[in-house]
DNA sequence: TATTGTTATACTCTATAACTATA
DNA sequence: TATAGTTATAGAGTATAACAATA
């Protein structure tokens, strides 16, 4: 591979294959043992964790890359009972999204074995420091892309990705 | 989230947003600049780099979890020329698959961009030190779960995911 | 005019099961 | 009997464009 030093490519492959082997088994645990899917639960998590409600648009930043593809998945988590949509009395334009009893119920039955995938499958090769450089290194590389996201994707308006 | 500790959790969410946008950077870029998905790189470099042949079997490992994908993929290379197909002589169960003319050419034409994308969004946000550490991390990781899949994943029998 | 969200639609990708053929 | 690969098929997910309603 041309342009890339020996050790930068082994760092990346490394990243790749680890990765890629991580979210498939985080994506079988969830299915398995809630039925969802990894998009899914995020924005289920969102909803937990932000104790409440959130607009359609805010739901979806970082997590899905269209409008369609949000309501789509919103529409699955409501016929699921997991979500419900409402009108924004803020907002008229605007859909409040709030998750239901049975949705938290959903994350408390999921998250366990989530946790216990990624302790397993991440932390337990790891030592406190190298947890600590991971959190570091890929701290910095997110926040380098989202403020400079690459030139190659298309110019974006605001909001809508 | 119970269970783990808030340093582990850091790290672990930034590895998950790191690696979500370095993908989609990634994929955009061959997408753009190749009309190839992720998935038709991967098994592209694979021949592209052993330098000629592999039978299908070889070809799906680590890239593709079941065969009929792989059978899709090879079909979809194949109608845009990029390889062939032909029966293997020492297995007359197995089919060869080899990278064409065309094949090189694409993946010459598409490594630039992918480098670039790669330098630019992983290694300029880091060291040197930062990358033989993230080689190391993840290569542990990667190995490990390559050495103990999740049993939460279905056992599975050999060579056929 | 710009933004929020939905719908229709077309497309890509994946996986399961049934099948053929060879080891 | 087990393995290599293909096919048929069904399902999940994504994105684009057109649209209605509100800011």
């Amino acid at each position: 591979m041309p342009g890339l030093p020996p050790r930068h490519l082994g760092a990346y492959f490394a990243l790749v294959e680890a990765t890629a082997l991580l979210d498939h088994a985080v994506q079988q645990q969830l299915k398995a043992d809630g039925d969802l899917s990894y998009v899914q639960f995020q924005l289920l998590m969102r909803l937990f964790t932000a104790d409440g409600r959130r607009t359609m648009t805010e739901l979806a930043d970082g997590v899905v890359y269209s409008r369609s593809g949000l309501t789509y998945q919103a529409g699955l988590l409501e016929k699921a009972g997991l979500i419900t949509r409402s009108p924004d009395p803020r907002d008229d334009r605007a859909t409040l999204v709030t998750i239901t009893d049975a949705g938290r119920d959903r994350i408390n039955k999921v998250l366990p074995g989530h946790v216990e995938v990624v302790r397993s499958q991440l932390f337990e090769s790891l030592s406190e420091p190298d947890i600590d450089a991971l959190a570091d290194i890929m701290g910095r590389v997110r926040d380098k892309m989202r403020a400079e996201p690459p030139r190659s994707a298309a110019p974006r308006k605001k909001r809508d990705r």
